[in-house]
DNA sequence: TGACAATATGTCGAATCCGACATATACTGT
DNA sequence: ACAGTATATGTCGGATTCGACATATTGTCA
């Protein structure tokens, strides 16, 4: 299976949970998809708070109303998740906060 | 200037403050460079804490002495570096409290 | 000081990721 | 149902990042 889909079938999966066991993921790659999605749903829930649509935020990090949504279902790089959510104005404190919440 | 030495020197000179001034650097870009310089000391904390050597935590992330040395002064992606993070042990809550952390 | 281990720096082909575009699907008001 | 807007998905060439290697520098201890 290729990195890519399994990366985003797991991604959709998680909600159901057991998805590690399922797919044979590490510890750290399972880590890695739970900081991914949590950073993507966040990203969705600060655009939508300041009332902007995809084209807009693809803008202000220079980017494509396309990457946008992807980013927004977890694909994509946690840099670039980052770099967004910099974007919008999330400090990186705050960015801290958003991991560390449960 | 090129992009990969214009990062690299204001990971550096932050130390001594001042940097988004000196270059052009956007709020975004210069709020990048701060995340990535506080994983990058973080991974170093970690890495020493546990009494390994780049050598062994390379391998832990499949990856080479060089890159992790690189990662340590601020080079790579932020990606890679919570994947380090992620690989030591470190859960993505921590995580969290660490970026959110003065 | 000299040998040895650890870390830093430079380079480069290969792997990965991104932006852009096309297009499909979903949502909203009329 | 239709038009108009927003979001989702697939593809691909170009840009970026990676791992690996070579080598330099630094640190340590006998």
């Amino acid at each position: 299976m290729n990195e890519a889909k399994r990366k985003r079938l797991a991604a959709k999966g998680w909600r159901f949970g057991g998805v590690q066991e399922f797919l044979a993921l590490s510890e750290a790659d399972a880590a890695l998809i739970e900081v991914k999605l949590k950073l993507a749903q966040s990203l969705r829930a600060v655009r939508i708070k300041k009332g902007l649509g995809q084209v807009r935020v693809a803008k202000l990090i220079h980017s494509s109303q396309s990457r946008v949504a992807k980013m927004e279902v977890g694909d994509g790089s946690v840099d670039l998740l980052v770099r967004s959510h910099l974007a919008l104005g999330v400090s990186g404190r705050q960015l801290g906060r958003i991991l560390a919440a449960r």
